[in-house]
RNA sequence: GGCCCCUUCGUCUAGCGGCCUAGGAUGCCACCCUUUCAAGGUGGAGACACGGGUUCGAGUCCCGUAGGGGCUACCA
């Protein structure tokens, strides 16, 4: 690389020359949600583009809202999406411990400075004062900000609880530096003494953060943009604590689909076109059947785009171009009609082997004995017809439902459009030994040979063609309908045909 | 309410003052292909929120209005 490459990177992400490492710090509340993933993936998307670290910090301190098995659940999530780590609780690193809980003591010495170099005071009041003061106009009112030392002393000898807050500047502006939006500005005036420390001597996540983010050696920041009003407090911290700042990227945020309000995992209401549920949590996209390279593909390009008009594209050459001064600094409705057309477009061009691999276990759960060398067969047919691993159920279960399993599709189905019953039975009666009688049993042989009885008996060959299907498949969409008999076999397809043919003749009485 | 951020087709977006009679994708609708459904092909409807400026020239810069979103916890 030449000297003015080099220059020219170091401009662009504008870290001096500190070494490119960002974190991915989710809470352990429970099952990962797509937006916090957005985040991670912009981030470990910045990394590996300049060649730095990506590291995964759980971020614990509040007790409360604590969900055993989360962190099993984030590295699951993460391992899934093929975002890899490189220094976190699992991997280890030279940074650790990196889980919150265990780093109290890196706090309190930190708060307990900037304590003493009068950037922060404790706070005395209890609930109920602040619940008074809340109810009454606008937050804490700064009672005890400069409440003197020996006060402080007493209240503190006398056992009562206190927490630590941050002196914030009463008047002036702060300003920061946002990759995505440039210059932020906000008048210090507006802004509160937030808690640093909590009475029970755990930090809150301003304290924490930038604790970690310092003695981490973390140099660009993402996160959703729901921290940029607390941007200032953070830059205020950072400075009282005479620490080099990291670059702030604050990433929108995905709205509902109908583009009301945050993407929440609660409000699950919203459905795509065709009904289902949308995915919003992690483990939702692997059970939908979505394959992670279309994920990945599909949440990076909210936001932020690859190029040339191109849509579908790697994740290796996304790292290629990914820059976080690019992303669009709107919030966006969650296009999730979008991700079942990529979907489609990947399943579409994996290998066939590795296609076979993911349907067997989705086919294996809904109760289908697989038989390897068939779904081998059947797996070509269904690679343009899948927007999901999932479809593969409706679509191709009948496959792998022989041997007594399969039943006579109802009436609804079995019978065509502008059929009925009597014909239904009649097309069925005349192919069933025409198609008995068949010694090459391929595709194009049945095709020939039904086009030439439809043609002799006077019905469509759609007349024809879809009685067959039905009768075969049980199903009015479906794979092609003679590979779909080829693969069954002449033995099966036949007896699924006069199967068919049985259940008109019961109707008919 | 206060503070902050945002605003191009329904949706995701391209556009960083003239290349825009605004491009791509998705979704939708036609048609073609066709043994259904898809896939594929072709075509269609569909947007610069509004009002002021700045400029020879504005989707692109500035201000205002409106709308949307976020924050406003001893949660992150």
């Amino acid at each position: 690389m030449s000297e003015s490459e080099i220059m020219g990177e170091s401009e662009l992400n504008d870290s001096g020359n500190r070494p490119v490492r960002l974190r991915y710090a989710p809470s352990p509340t429970g099952p990962q949600h797509i937006g916090g993933l957005r985040s991670a993936l912009f981030g470990w998307l910045f990394a590996r583009r300049h060649g730095g670290q990506f590291i995964l910090r759980i971020e614990d301190t509040d007790q409360k809202r604590s969900v055993p098995g989360s962190m099993d659940m984030i590295y699951e999530s993460l391992d899934w999406l093929g975002i890899d780590i490189d220094e976190g609780p699992r991997e280890g690193g030279e940074y650790g411990p990196y889980i919150q809980s265990q780093r109290l003591e890196l706090y309190q010495t930190s708060a307990r400075q900037l304590l003493e170099r009068g950037h922060a005071y404790k706070c005395f009041a209890t609930a109920a004062e602040l619940a008074e003061m809340r109810k009454a106009g606008r937050g804490y009112d700064r009672r005890y900000r400069d409440l003197p030392g020996d006060d402080a002393d007493r209240l503190e000898a006398e056992g009562r609880q206190f927490v630590i807050r941050f002196k914030m500047p009463l008047s002036g502006k702060t300003h920061g530096e946002d990759l995505i939006r440039g210059r932020v500005e906000f008048d210090n005036a507006g802004l509160q003494d937030a808690v640093l420390l909590k009475s029970d001597g755990f930090p809150t996540y301003h304290l924490a953060h930038i604790v970690d983010d310092h003695h981490m050696r973390v140099s660009h920041i993402t996160r959703a943009v729901e921290w940029l009003p607390s941007f200032p407090l953070h830059i205020q911290v950072w400075r009282a604590l005479g620490w080099e700042m990291p670059r702030f990227a604050h990433l929108p945020v995905l709205l509902n689909p109908n583009g009301k309000g945050k993407l929440s995992k609660r409000k699950q209401q919203f459905a795509g076109a065709d009904g289902k549920a949308v995915p919003v949590l992690a483990h939702e996209f692997m059970e939908a059947g979505y394959l992670p390279e279309a994920v990945r593909n599909f949440l990076s390009n909210i936001g932020w785009n690859y190029g040339d008009d191109q849509e579908t594209f790697s994740t290796a050459d996304a790292i290629q171009r990914f820059d976080l001064s690019a992303v669009n600094p709107a919030n966006s409705a969650y296009p999730i009609a979008k991700l079942d057309w990529l979907n489609s477009q990947y399943i579409a061009q994996v290998s066939e082997t590795r296609l076979a691999g993911l349907l067997r276990p989705v086919l294996e759960e809904a109760g289908y004995a697989v038989d390897e060398r068939r779904l081998r067969r059947v797996v070509p047919l269904l690679r343009v017809r899948l927007k999901s691993l999932r479809d593969v159920v409706p679509m191709a279960g009948f496959f792998f439902a022989d041997w007594g399993g399969f039943r006579a599709p109802t009436t609804d189905i079995l019978i065509q459009r502008k059929m009925d019953a009597v014909k239904t039975a009649q097309v069925l009666k005349g192919a069933i030994p025409i198609l008995e009688a068949l010694d090459d049993f391929a595709p194009d042989s049945q095709h020939e040979t039904m086009r030439n009885y439809a043609k002799a008996s006077g019905f469509k060959n759609g007349q024809v063609f879809g009685t067959l299907r039905a009768a075969v498949t049980g199903q009015k969409a479906s794979p092609p309908t003679f590979e779909s008999m080829d693969i069954l076999g002449q033995a099966e397809s036949i007896r699924r045909l006069k199967l068919a043919l049985a259940s008109l003749a019961t109707k008919e009485t």
